[in-house]
Formats: C-alpha cells, sequence, structure tokens
DNA sequence: TAGATTGTTAATCGATTAACAATC
DNA sequence: TAGATTGTTAATCGATTAACAATC
C-alpha cells in the first residue's frame, strides 16, 4: 500500500460522503465516471485514488457502493468517535458547538473552554464550558483528539501551547495568524478572510 | 507578468497581512528568510511569488514593507470595498455576520437572506435580512461580488442558482454538497466535517 | 461473446526546491 | 570593499491526465 497523501485523503472523505448518499438512494454499483460527475473529480483521478486502498472494482460493473466505502474506513476511520475539544465560545466557536455538540458521523465535540467567567460552567446543546486553567486535566479526563481554536488572534499562541502540551495531535486555527507548533502536530488554517479575499481575487482572473 | 496561480494568489493574500503585522510593528524592511520563519513557506518559494508581481527587492536589504505590500494590493485588492451577500442566518451564517457586517479590511457584508418568515426584516449588526424571493434585486442594488450558501444542505443548489443567475462570480459554500455553477462562476468549499477528519486522518500518519 | 470499465503505466503538467551569479 | 540577499535558472518532486491492455 502507498502512502497516502494528504489530498487523497480529502478526496476519500468526499467519496465516503458521495457514497453515504448514494446508499441511502439504495444505488449499490457506481463508476468512477459517475463519481466523477457528481464530485467534479476526474475519473482518472478517482481510479488512482481507488488503487491507493486496494482493488475491489469490477470491470464493466463498477464499484460496490458499501463495499467501496467500508474500505475508505477501515483505512481511514477505524476510530469509532473523534473527540473535539474547543477553545473560544463567542460567535463563531457558539455555533461550531451547537453543530457538533451533536455527534455528526464521527465528530463530536467533548468539552469547551473560554475566559470569559459568566461562561463558565455553563452549557452549549449539553456541551459544558470550562476554565482555560483547567483544559490539561478535562482534555485527558474527555480523551480529546483534535482541538478547535476559536478565540481573539491574541491569544492563538498560548491555546495553541495549551493544545500541545494536552497531547492533542491535530489543531485547526480559525484566527488570522500563524501559530508555531511541535512538528508532529498537525495544522489546518482556516481563515475566512483570506478564503473570501482569495475567492474575490481568483474571480477577477 | 505570469499568470499567477490560486496558490500564489492565497499565499500574496497572507504575505499582504504578514506585511501589514510588521509595518504596525515599524519593521520597514523584511528579507525573505525573515517572511519565511514568520509565515512557515519557504524563502525561495517567497522570492519566486513576489517575482510574479515586479522586481521590488534590493539585495543585502531585503523588501521595503510598504512598498511591497502595496505592489500585491494594487494587483489583487484595487477594489476599496469587496460586497459580500449571504443567505442563511442560523447559527454559521449568524456568526459570520456578526464579523462581516462591520467592515473587516475590504470586506464587508451587505445583505443576508433567509427563508424564516421570523427572521426577515430584522438586521444583525446593522444587516437587514431580506427575503430570498428578493435576491436578485437586491444583490444588483448593493453591487454583490460574492455570496455565501450557510443555508441548510438540501438548499444549497436553489440559492447557488439565485447567485448565478444574479451574477455573483463567487461561491463560498458552508454545505457538504457539491453544487453546480456556470463554469465561469467560481466556487469555494468550506466543509467543517471533512476538514476536521481529514485533520484526524493526517495526524495518525 | 462484445463491450464497458477497471487498474496501471507512461506522458504531461505544474509547483517546489536548490543553487548561484548578479548586485547593492 | 566584503558579504548578505535578491532574482532567476536548472533540477527535483509530486500530482494529474491520457491511454490502453486486462477483464468480467
Amino acid at each position: 500500500m502507498k502512502k497516502l497523501s494528504k489530498k487523497t485523503i480529502s478526496r476519500a472523505l468526499l467519496y465516503i460522503r458521495t457514497l453515504e448518499n448514494l446508499i441511502k438512494e439504495k444505488k449499490y454499483f457506481v463508476s468512477s465516471q459517475e463519481l466523477s460527475s457528481i464530485t467534479g473529480i476526474s475519473d482518472s483521478k478517482i481510479r488512482k485514488d481507488i488503487a491507493c486502498f486496494g482493488k475491489v472494482g469490477k470491470p464493466r460493473i463498477g464499484y460496490d457502493t458499501r463495499k467501496l466505502k467500508r474500505l475508505f474506513e477501515d483505512f481511514l476511520l477505524h476510530k469509532k468517535v473523534i473527540h473535539i475539544v474547543i477553545f473560544g465560545v463567542g460567535n463563531l466557536g457558539t455555533a461550531i458547538v451547537k453543530y457538533f455538540g451533536i455527534r455528526r458521523g464521527k465528530l463530536k465535540i467533548v468539552a469547551a473552554f473560554d475566559k470569559d467567567k459568566k461562561k463558565i460552567g455553563t452549557t452549549i446543546k449539553g456541551i459544558r464550558i470550562y476554565p482555560v486553567a483547567h483544559a490539561a486535566e478535562i482534555i485527558a479526563k474527555y480523551h480529546g483528539d483534535i482541538g478547535i481554536i476559536a478565540v481573539p488572534e491574541k491569544y492563538s499562541q498560548e491555546v495553541a501551547d495549551i493544545m500541545v502540551a494536552a497531547h492533542l495531535k491535530g489543531i485547526v486555527n480559525f484566527t488570522p495568524t500563524s501559530i508555531n507548533v511541535a512538528k508532529d502536530v498537525f495544522v489546518k488554517d482556516i481563515d475566512f478572510s483570506i478564503s473570501f479575499l482569495a475567492l474575490y481575487c481568483n474571480s477577477r482572473t
């Protein structure tokens, strides 16, 4: 088996979602061409991605949607539930807690942290908001897997340091700042301003 | 001048932000190496990106931060304010309106749309919520540039069609669905579930 | 069988890195 | 001047596309 590239992993997750929809529609076989027209990803790229996971297609018939979905999940998502912790329950943080406070697929928020004393001790969709000072302990208790930074920009590095110390292996950073972390920690930056500006710039090309 | 790749454009926007911070600190010259250590982007990539815009550096001295920032902006962001419209003011939509309802750099939300009669006519941070039926007219009136889809999944294509008809040239899609649009319209998908899952998968490699 | 579709190889494309002469 | 840093070229790397023999 080849090592999976980041791009292949992202696309595989998209295939899983697409296959789930197809299975819901009781479509049990699909060709790479059909997957291409649904996802917008080229058919040869799709076949090449699938090849990283195994040989499961049948010439003339295509792929068994349920089998293919299981194949991807066995490689990528054998964990039953992925535990998310979030720092900062302002506008964005609260929206995310409201969404992922209830389990969504394999994702679930297990704890939230904030500096605001008025928020600490309250809950959002059943998720308790804890003081940042107790983070290490709470993250260990809930077996946090990944962390979300949704605090004001100036606290992002401080929060990142806490997350690294708490042994989280992945961080989603919503602040417009580059954070520095140990190199075995993965960071995904989601910067709305840069995303929107990039879209605007691309659309004037 | 070379055609700018999407990646170069995104990085250039990151350089602009970095330069703004440096200028605020009254640092008026910076080398590609220093920019590299701040942003995490390799110095040769940075020099190559800059070369797409012009020759502005001085050997031994580096780049004039204010001049370099202006150079990027002249190419990418000559428009004073980019007008954003948003469909759907649920949890996420509301958070975004609260943030971009006030101008943030060159970005500003100018109008919001929703199906919920209770929300229509109300305002968030001064931004009025209009009925979806009036979208074409309102978008034209406010000179909308790009649109955000933050509605429930099942309405995403419907909203995309309205946006295309209203001549928006860029769409940010927060729903977990692939939308189909005319091919001169740019789409940026931001799917939190896939982003979080991908981060998790990458972190177990 | 006939023919559509897979799995895979080879060709192409684009982006990144390395290296260094030019230069202030 | 001496030497650090740019701008740029060549080398490398990885990802995508094209093509097609294998095959059910």
